[in-house]
DNA sequence: ATAAAAACAATAATAGTTATTATTTTTAAA
DNA sequence: TTTAAAAATAATAACTATTATTGTTTTTAT
């Protein structure tokens, strides 16, 4: 069983953050949201809490190519979409998952706890412009 | 169309590399094999033909939560496993492309040119050894 | 109230990667 | 087969994202 936590106003403040996004922020863009209610709040306490957070399960961490990672307060089954042209990240609401790990049993003999399914290209919105 | 490359003798050395190995090398690790045939390349060289090769589609980059990209020199449809014990990578050789793009051209009306899956948990030797 | 554990802010340090610059290599055309 | 432009290189500096350290504060169970 995991270690209980204790309560910190630092580690609420960034889960209600996330909670109010649907865009995915990087930890620096929660650090500077949060600034504005907690000004002394230190990066260093965004990125341990980040890490934290998404190591037990409570929000996702979407890692892009070498880019900054970016964290959902949504945990329930649902993708991501990373678009080439403007960097942003949204979700694709579909749940793969019995597919997925039905056909991966198959094909694999670890123990698999976890898959990202992230999507690339150009979204709605840059297609538009162009 | 995409401007062809001029040739290089280390360009060639690391898809060349690429092609021998199964196991998903980082950028470091091209770069100290590499210098036992070619003592003077740069890790700068490493990285920017690694780039170059997997924009262009000829290799690809595997980006697991915030550690080294791994690259790999096989471009066929499968998908990878990284294990949380020891950080290895390896592959798990399945093609579920029509499957999803079937499934995502319901939920999303941007373009996707790519997807890529990461499983994640622990390998079979490492549930081996506990 | 108090004491141990946990979390914190501030900041230094690190890892991975990209940018710069002067030099060398490649390639196509003279 | 020289030659000149374009591309690629090595060396190295710089940068970004992230983690570690340290001394202090907060939380919580007693």
């Amino acid at each position: 069983m995991q270690p209980a936590l204790k309560h910190s106003r630092q580690r609420e403040a960034i889960i209600d953050f996330l909670k109010t996004r649907k865009d995915h922020p990087t930890a620096d863009i929660v650090y500077s949201n949060l600034r504005e209610d907690l000004p002394n709040i230190s990066l260093g306490t965004v990125y341990r809490n980040l890490s934290l957070l998404s190591d037990r399960g409570e929000i996702l961490r979407i890692s892009c190519n070498g880019k900054a990672d970016h964290f959902d307060g949504f945990t329930h089954p649902h993708y991501h979409f990373s678009c080439k042209e403007c960097g942003g990240v949204s979700d694709i609401e579909m749940d793969l998952s019995d597919m997925i790990y039905d056909k991966v049993s198959d094909n694999f003999d670890g123990q698999i706890t976890e898959h990202s399914l992230l999507f690339s290209g150009i979204c709605h919105d840059c297609l538009q412009t162009k």
